[in-house]
DNA sequence: TAACAATATACGAAAAAGCATATATAATAA
DNA sequence: TTATTATATATGCTTTTTCGTATATTGTTA
């Protein structure tokens, strides 16, 4: 993982409250990003194709959904530099935790024993 | 200090180089920064300025040097992502090191003691 | 099978970022 | 004072990034 190539995955206002809301959250899937950061879901899609290809997102698809999560062979630093940041700036989250936990109909989860 | 700006400032190669090579070595000069990243004086004062204005390098003059090192009033969850990727990604700078004990005739370090 | 819902991708436009070159400023040396 | 060295800034150009809109794909439901 190239330390620039890194920082420009989360330089960028909807990637980083996506990874810091996965972070938070474990997995997600697209219309749930698209509810909590209001933004439209083409948008959203670009932005975790490009951290998917980039290795910072891995995904998993069960039923209609697409589950993102961050790639657990992440190096160490890459995943302690989101665990921090996520950590240390909850208010940078507030409102967008607000809408994620307001969406109605979320689908539900279905945990790895039953994909 | 905004996440995303933040960020922004380490998602570039110049920068973020600049950035742990300052954190190796405490504090540079804008000459030794143009020796050890092979690039132009306007190149690297551009990139200087911006990150002085963004709040994560402060500068003293010292005769004609102007030296740069981290804003000692950064949050910590920002000065902590800057420790952690320099200790973690040492091959990143490797030539640039080198590149810098190379140069000849860098400024005598005045300690503070002697501004 | 047809209609629908969730997600992905393509395309062109707009905005932002980065750069080389020229020039300005400020301190020092002659 | 003039010349020199270190650094900063301005300008115009090029490249990269981001985005909206339209459309494609895939699984689900009727």
């Amino acid at each position: 993982m190239d330390p620039t190539q890194f920082f420009k995955c989360l330089a960028d206002d909807t990637r980083l409250k996506t990874l810091m809301l996965i972070e938070l959250e474990s997995e997600l899937c697209v219309c749930e990003l698209t509810s909590a950061l209001s933004v439209s879901q083409p948008k959203i899609s670009r932005h975790l194709a490009l951290l998917k290809k980039a290795g910072v997102l891995t995904d998993r698809k069960h039923r209609q959904w697409v589950y993102y999560q961050i790639n657990p062979n992440l190096p160490s630093w890459a995943k302690s530099i989101i665990t921090t940041s996520t950590d240390e700036n909850k208010e940078f989250l507030e409102n967008n935790i607000n809408l994620l936990q307001q969406m109605g109909e979320r689908p539900e989860r279905v945990k790895a024993c039953c994909n």
